[in-house]
DNA sequence: ATATTTCGTGCAATATCGTGAAGAGTCAAG
DNA sequence: CTTGACTCTTCACGATATTGCACGAAATAT
């Protein structure tokens, strides 16, 4: 690939994403960093975008598309996205429910990684536009709260998908009561999916602990365990430690 | 191999290619670099080429790919997107193909607007999250090209459904050879959402029309019209004449 | 506070460039 | 047939551009 081609791309990459991470685009053109960062530094000199750590920007705020998509994860939502990310293994077929929390995993999986993703949620989806991985779209009526699909045709597509890992997103988490979430139809959909899974997690935030939404998905036994932020106290878990499930920290 | 041949040849790799590349051209037609590089130098003096390090780039960029593409909502696709969202009513069912044209269908309707949405684009599910209309979701194996849903999933889920309306995308327009596409399983999907639809109508942009794509989706009689930018001259479109199909200005 | 990532710089290896000179072929006038 | 003018090509070589690597500094993440 030409030098000049190399700038061209970069440039409408910046457009289009509204970022350039000189990592990745190293990875993806297979050339070295200090190329990619060269062309950003002289670039930058010529006024055509705004070198940061780690890559450029556009010197012109980026489409409002992506201002949207941009929305802050909180850093502790990224880091459980990450680990999550982190236990998945090439060649896998995981299930990612809906919900921030698991759009984190999304952007946190390698870009290049060759895996299947089953997601009932259309945001989930997007997220996946720019990775290599296979992506499975469950069907069904959407339920626009949470943006997953829900209904009779969800599960009939969910009961003939087998998975080794689903990362389940619930509103509420309590040692009695289980995992719970607000809307019957979502509850029963997440039930289907974790009949289909050999594996369960949870990316369970803090608020969510002590707490119980109407719609019961599962018992914490049911599930194979958690994902927590490492802040979170020991007596806050300390419940959750007979029902023998792991608890990883992030 | 004379001269001239070899300049002709030049201008034609540049518009196939997008790109001539000096050492990989000499090799090809086993000279020396310098003569081709004469050849570029000389090419580039006479206005008819873009010399650089390596080779040499087309004076204006090579087509609009497909990332590229994603940008620019232009001002034309707004204008055709409200007139779609114009001839859609209150309560009846749409079904909005994927791609950038039917996106801005989408961005174009009413919130609070109550009509039921089907689609097989996450992309255009999640512009509709804020919306009041009911969003069903046709599931499959995604197509990142386009980000639709394929595969026999997606048909059968299909099947299910009758719509009163389906905007359709297509990548090309043509008298007789129809409306087509990139793809083969997409092309597939379009024509089995064209079978359960009561009216298709095409936003049809000015570079569409003419155009030849490998996988037919449909006859132009076949559709019910399409939705055209007002300043598309008045020939271009005699020829879809005879096939009896509203053309509606946008 | 420490580990990791990213940055900038200098440097060496390689690729590409421009120029001028030399070789090869053509053609027409002598 | 020979010669010289002309064109096109290749070769040689110094100049310039590009790339990857090493290493200490700075920024960022844990």
């Amino acid at each position: 690939m030409l030098t000049t081609q190399r700038r061209a791309l970069i440039s409408a990459r910046l457009s289009r994403d509204g970022e350039i991470i000189a990592k990745r685009l190293a990875d993806e053109l297979d050339l070295s960093e200090d190329t990619i960062r060269r062309d950003l530094r002289e670039m930058a000199a010529e006024g055509l975008l705004k070198r940061v750590h780690g890559g450029a920007l556009p010197l012109v705020p980026p489409l409002p598309n992506f201002a949207a998509r941009q929305e802050i994860a909180s850093d502790v939502k990224r880091r459980l996205g990450r680990k999550a990310a982190a236990m998945i293994g090439t060649g896998q077929t995981i299930f990612l429910d809906g919900g921030t929390s698991n759009a984190e995993i999304a952007r946190a999986l390698p870009r290049d990684m060759q895996l299947t993703v089953v997601t009932h949620s259309p945001t989930i989806a997007a997220e996946l536009e720019r990775h290599d991985a296979e992506v499975i779209l469950i069907g069904g009526r959407l339920y626009k709260h949470s943006m997953v699909s829900t209904g009779a045709s969800a599960l009939a597509a969910i009961a003939g998908i087998r998975v080794d890992l689903f990362f389940l997103g619930v509103t509420a988490i309590h040692p009695a009561h289980g995992v719970s979430t607000g809307d019957f139809e979502e509850a029963a959909v997440k039930r289907a999916i974790l009949g289909q899974a050999a594996d369960t997690y949870v990316l369970a935030t803090a608020e969510k602990f002590g707490a119980v939404s109407p719609h019961r998905v599962a018992g914490i036994a049911d599930l194979s365990g958690f994902i927590v932020p490492q802040e979170i106290k020991d007596e806050t878990l300390a419940s959750y430690r007979d029902a023998d499930i792991t608890m990883i920290n992030a």
